[in-house]
DNA sequence: CAAAATAGAGAGCACTGCTCTTGACTCCGG
DNA sequence: CCGGAGTCAAGAGCAGTGCTCTCTATTTTG
């Protein structure tokens, strides 16, 4: 077995190097990431990367699903350094982790949250990975319920969306009130508009004190979710 | 003259059909648009489509900013069909209109609010166009401000935010308060974090009533706004 | 009508992802 | 311990890409 396993141990070696140039690849020259250049840079013939790779897509999926457990370590580091009873220091940790991540690693952000590549789709193994940010960002809010510390809203929602919603919440928010978990949803998804907007230089033109905008736009959505 | 107009007037057409076909190829084959392909649907070699765009990236320019006019055209057009006085159908409306459009037309959606083309930068040609759909949004809260039928929020910002959103308010919105545009971006960002989570197939499988889901979500951010 | 400008074709360069074959090396069971 | 099996890297090659350059018609213009 000894034997054998120093054959599979170099091959996982050779594995995370290939991602570790393909990463690097991706940082410096953008989303475009040429098979052919990391090879080059391994010092490899392109087609010995098909030795562990099968494709150039499942090179791009293992890179998208580290970047997601990336983005989730994080974004769940954040959320832990903060008290739990401290909602609203809790909610802002977690956006600004999320957008810190994003800056430092723009190229992966983009690959995770940015235009679908056109032939390539997402295969079932990213899922779980890429709910880990949200679950954070909710949990919050189901652990702010639980402890009586946010009253839900009491917005009437039409039906479809309720039942919608209230699927979402067995699934992963126990108890989490469905008006709120709209709410919630909203501030997940303008923090990610205020994050791809940031960095795909949207806001450049106008708004040169990018930190303070984004606390006092994650701050306006904590309000809309009812944080104290 | 009328010699030279006819030369003219064929390149001009010429241009226009490049730009159709390659608008063609965009919405089938995804992004990633072949100039090749382009010119043997035109019966070309590829070198001749270089009499008429200098580079890929030149056409690509020109295909994003008719794409900008297109959702500025269909969000203006929302907004004027309803009565100005009623801002909440307005905001609605345009709202409708940038998902509708986006939905239509899901690879143009993708060249202007999707990740950046690595080597590409958005040429100047393109901010004008770029700032009529905000501008078309945001627009409802400065009528309202002006009608008095939106009281704006006493948010205190900081300072330098305050001072980044005088600079915006100045320019494009004179009269509108800084706080209540900061709120009216939010409801603009979270609009594109919307539309993109929809498009690119995000919330594919938590949410199946997408259009309910989506006027829901953008009346939370109608009453962040304040509109009545 | 000749000169100048323009349009298109074709060849070619450097690059891409990917496949297939070939030769060398390592591992494992008899 | 040694021979077959499995593994690995290299090289050639295919079809595709953006782009450049040269050459030949055609059209426009002075």
């Amino acid at each position: 077995m000894p034997a054998s396993s120093i054959r599979a141990r170099v091959r996982a070696e050779m594995i995370d190097e290939i991602k570790a140039v393909a990463r690097r690849h991706l940082a410096s020259d953008g989303a475009d990431l040429s098979l052919r250049a990391v090879a080059r840079d391994m010092g490899m013939v392109s087609s010995a990367i098909y030795r562990y790779f099968p494709s150039r897509d499942d090179l791009l999926t293992a890179l998208i699903i580290e970047a997601y457990q990336a983005l989730g370590d994080a974004v769940e580091a954040a959320d832990a350094a903060v008290d739990r009873a401290d909602l609203r220091g809790r909610w802002h940790a977690v956006c600004r982790a999320a957008r810190t991540w994003a800056l430092a690693h723009p190229a992966e952000y983009a690959l995770l949250y940015g235009s679908p590549v056109p032939g390539y789709a997402a295969p079932v193994d990213t899922v779980l990975p890429a709910q880990r940010p949200p679950l954070t960002l909710l949990g919050i809010l189901r652990d702010g319920v639980a402890a009586g510390r946010i009253t839900p809203p009491d917005d009437d929602l039409p039906e479809p969306v309720r039942a919608d919603l209230a699927e979402i919440a067995a699934g992963l928010f126990p108890g989490l009130p469905e008006a709120l978990l709209a709410r919630g949803m909203a501030g997940w998804t303008q923090l990610f508009g205020l994050i791809s907007f940031d960095l795909f230089g949207r806001l450049d033109p106008v708004v040169p004190h990018r930190d303070a905008y984004f606390d006092h736009q994650t701050a306006l959505m904590a309000d809309l979710v009812g944080l104290p």
